[in-house]
DNA sequence: GCGACAG
DNA sequence: ATCTTGTCGC
């Protein structure tokens, strides 16, 4: 799995990243998804607990949460986030009994330096759908969502669209929405919006974001 | 050299 | 990410 690919110093990670970025599909998603699920870490003295939350899409039910405790390999530098959660990350989700059809990732997709952030990186290794919901921007130009809930606003770096900025609340700061692997932009926006309840937050990403911390 | 910088 | 209480606004 990841024996030969998780890396203990920066220029080895450049090196992988050069290496995954290659593989990393953007491309029209085959079928809306029966099951998504939500990934997320929390860190507390050198452990890194990952918990992955699956749900049923249409109707948001929940069904399984499955999660991963490792000690803390890489410190956190930004470009380099899937070095320090992807081992955990990969190990709660294939933890899941039930494995589901697209993931959803706390960081970015192809709205990276490189184009690799941890959703098309997890993506790539899965060779699952994956889409990047991060709280704030690593990169790329945009211009302000409008106010109402469900407005969003193309995310560009590199002279490409990499994702959208997108209000999921209105009056509430936007999320970066960006393509991980295996998905195009309007599907992304469609399901990211299906999963938002009232919160912010997609609630997969927010229930394991609870239960990572709550399991510290 | 300076500023930016997912979690 | 994490340290942390009350408080302002819809």
């Amino acid at each position: 799995m990841g024996m030969n690919s998780w890396p203990t110093d920066i220029s080895e990670a450049r090196q992988i990243q050069d290496a995954l970025s290659k593989q990393v599909k953007i491309i029209p998603l085959k079928k809306m998804p029966e099951l998504i699920a939500g990934v997320d870490a929390s860190i507390d003295s050198g452990k890194v607990t990952a918990v992955a939350s699956l749900y049923e899409y249409s109707g948001l039910r929940h069904i399984e949460d499955a999660f991963s405790v490792k000690e803390v390999r890489f410190p956190y530098i930004p470009g380099f986030l899937s070095f320090r959660e992807g081992e955990t990350v990969i190990d709660a989700i294939e933890k899941l009994r039930i494995k589901p059809d697209i993931i959803l990732f706390d960081g970015q997709g192809i709205a990276h330096t490189k184009g690799i952030g941890i959703a098309s990186h997890i993506g790539v290794i899965l060779d699952m759908p994956s889409i990047g919901c991060a709280k704030s921007r690593l990169v790329g130009r945009f211009k302000e969502p409008a106010a109402e809930k469900g407005s969003w606003t193309y995310l560009y770096h590199n002279d490409r669209r990499v994702g959208v900025v997108l209000r999921t609340r209105s009056s509430v700061k936007p999320i970066f929405v960006s393509l991980g692997h295996r998905v195009d932009i309007d599907s992304s926006i469609k399901i990211v919006m299906k999963c938002v309840y009232k919160y912010r937050i997609p609630e997969p990403l927010r229930r394991a974001d609870s239960l990572s911390r709550e399991i510290l």
